[in-house]
DNA sequence: ACCGCATGGTTGAACATTCAATGAAGGGCC
DNA sequence: GGCCCTTCATTGAATGTTCAACCATGCGGT
């Protein structure tokens, strides 16, 4: 017989600061590097992303629940941005040939040429705020961590249907 | 001379690694943490941490702009976000009496019971999706590399005035 | 062939965040 | 005291994201 229901396990003040850094951190890198973009180049960060992955695909064209997923990002937030895409001219939407549910998207080249030159004073950004503070094996430390992360959120799946 | 406008300096394989994993990670915890709290407690994130806040705070009061610096958040989102938490009976504003500008934010009892009541979950998911997953070597660098981002960002403003 | 169910993708409304404009009050300077 | 400039905070509109509902197609079983 225990008295409480099961205690909490809770952070020490390492672990507590840690924790909150990362969270503003994040926050103002990521608010930073949105805005960097948005200025410069007229990109949002989802939609450069989105354009990262597919100028990599091969054929530059990825399915929709494909790019969803690389990016993690929802399938209905996927559609609203790739519409956006769409209507700027960067990208461009056609049906599946193999699989009638399917849309493909593809970067035109007015999109490679976005991409082009956005990247470069992104990378700039993403260096002098982030990878250049961090000290090789410190940012390691930072893939292996988030690594992990992923790896678990991935099968950890909230929707779990089976247990 | 130089051909070019200076050569981007792209990341290396394993640094591009690591940053998406960052990216993609973070998305993921986020999201995570965010949808727990929301079902299970009714909170956001960004709500449960101006409740953390004004519950550490001297007597559990501050001001606005203090609280949005503590969070990192620009002034008009936490305006928001306590207009919602107050709606919901969870904090009450008062007008500052030592500088008429000023308004309080305090956390009522409510809302402390609303943030003891999510803490412990909360807390549960923040080392079940990161900080058990890390080893404390490697969640202290996480530390490490997010509080040089927060100062470098700090002074870095991007409303520069001065230069 | 048909049924049932899962998957791929979109849609529109609800909700949260950003952005620009606004008003009220403090502080320095003449 | 009056002026100018800054800071504090809010407001409402524009934009982006989430959520639930939806339709179409594919796939497996019978």
């Amino acid at each position: 017989m225990n008295g409480e229901t099961t205690d909490t396990d809770w952070l020490d003040q390492n672990q507590q600061r840690s924790w909150r850094a990362y969270l503003v951190g994040t926050t103002l890198l990521m608010d930073r590097l949105d805005r960097e973009l948005r200025e410069q180049h007229n990109l949002a960060m989802p939609e450069y992303e989105i354009l990262v992955r597919l100028s990599e695909a091969p054929d530059r064209r990825m399915r929709m629940a494909l790019l969803a997923d690389s990016v993690s990002h929802s399938r209905s937030r996927v559609t609203h941005t790739v519409a956006r895409l769409e209507k700027a001219g960067l990208v461009r939407r056609a049906a599946c040939e193999s699989d009638g549910r399917g849309v493909e998207a593809s970067i035109t080249d007015k999109g490679m040429a976005a991409l082009e030159s956005a990247a470069p004073t992104h990378v700039a950004g993403v260096r002098q705020f982030l990878v250049d503070l961090a000290g090789d094996e410190d940012f390691a430390a930072v893939g292996r961590v988030f690594n992990a992360v992923t790896d678990k959120l991935i099968d950890t799946n909230p929707a779990a249907d089976i247990r």
